[in-house]
DNA sequence: CCTACCGATCGGTAGG
DNA sequence: CCTACCGATCGGTAGG
């Protein structure tokens, strides 16, 4: 159980950003109290475990994740449409749930099965749509040729270095970011390589 | 302290792959003693404390990213040269050092300070120093221009992706994996965009 | 929503 | 290198 009310949205936020700060397990549910003014025997009246809390932000990311990027990609039938579209919502999101999707990327490990093996399998079923697009264009000859692995990874990878590298001091709205990154993407795929 | 001889590598080693494995947090010292068949306690005569340990894997990785990027900065100065040999010890480094650079990018929060602050200004070096050629070329010419600080943080996201991602099942050397980002790394910052 | 409390585990020390 | 042990903190329960 992870849903039952407003009160539960708060717990859930709380656990959100203190596990994205701090980590799963520099989080104790003692912190995700102090952030609503109470006490963390009272979190158990509205949560099931510690567990529940990771689990419901994993799977929803990985989830949420899939879904944009299915609809994004049915924007077009071209593929470097598709993966303007598909850099577009990946960054978008990225910018908008940074905290989610450092979760997601962080903490597998400490998210017990069945449920790590179900976001496993989310992931694995993300990574290969992405593979998809590109292996599309290049089957159709509007992308250059391998690296097509590479290329893919390095696609996905495009927003994470914002979290990561980034204090987001870039001086861009979050809409000219997924823009410019959505035309950094396709620059990296549509042409040949230059000598 | 936290070297005094072959007992204190191993020991070092065993952080090493259980850091990057379960998290600084999610390791006890414990852990790491029965990785070399001894009890905790006995851990306490070679190295100071858990934080050390951190703090080590940290400094050392940081420091040996920066100093191997300026020596491939120095092989040119034609910045597309520059870009291609930095992307390619940055991701060697990746490949040969996956556990390291998975801890210098995921424990900032558990290193505590003044370690904290060390590491990130050497971050903030490193990335100045991938900044520094990307401007450069700009400003030469070779480079097409802006998003110049979303390119450098997407040549500096390169590689992590395999770690992050892939299962590792690219099917390709080290070697080869290095030659290939380079050349997706310059494809990005090297040419005009597309309509 | 609270206080009181549980068993387990943690990093680290004492002392040999 | 060990055993024995410390104070602190953890997730979670009982019982109201």
């Amino acid at each position: 159980m992870v849903a039952d009310g407003t009160r539960s949205r708060d717990i859930l936020e709380a656990a959100r950003t203190l596990f994205a700060e701090r980590g799963y397990l520099g989080t104790s549910m003692k912190d995700i109290a102090a952030v609503l003014g109470i006490r963390a025997p009272s979190l158990y009246n509205h949560v099931g475990s510690k567990q529940d809390l990771l689990r419901a932000i994993m799977v929803d990311t990985m989830e949420a994740l899939i879904a944009i990027h299915e609809e994004a990609v049915a924007v077009s039938e071209d593929p470097a449409e598709q993966l303007r579209a598909a850099v577009g919502a990946h960054v978008r999101y990225q910018a908008t749930h940074a905290h989610d999707v450092k979760i997601a990327n962080a903490e597998i490990w400490h998210l017990d099965e069945p449920a790590r093996s179900q976001v496993r399998d989310l992931r694995r079923r993300y990574a290969r749509a992405w593979r998809d697009i590109v292996d599309r264009g290049v089957q159709e000859g509007r992308f250059r040729t391998p690296p097509t692995q590479l290329a893919t990874f390095t696609l996905m990878g495009m927003g994470v270095s914002l979290g990561n590298w980034a204090t987001s001091e870039t001086g861009l709205t979050d809409e000219e970011l997924v823009e410019q990154y959505a035309e950094l993407a396709v620059s990296l795929v549509l042409q040949p390589v230059a000598g």
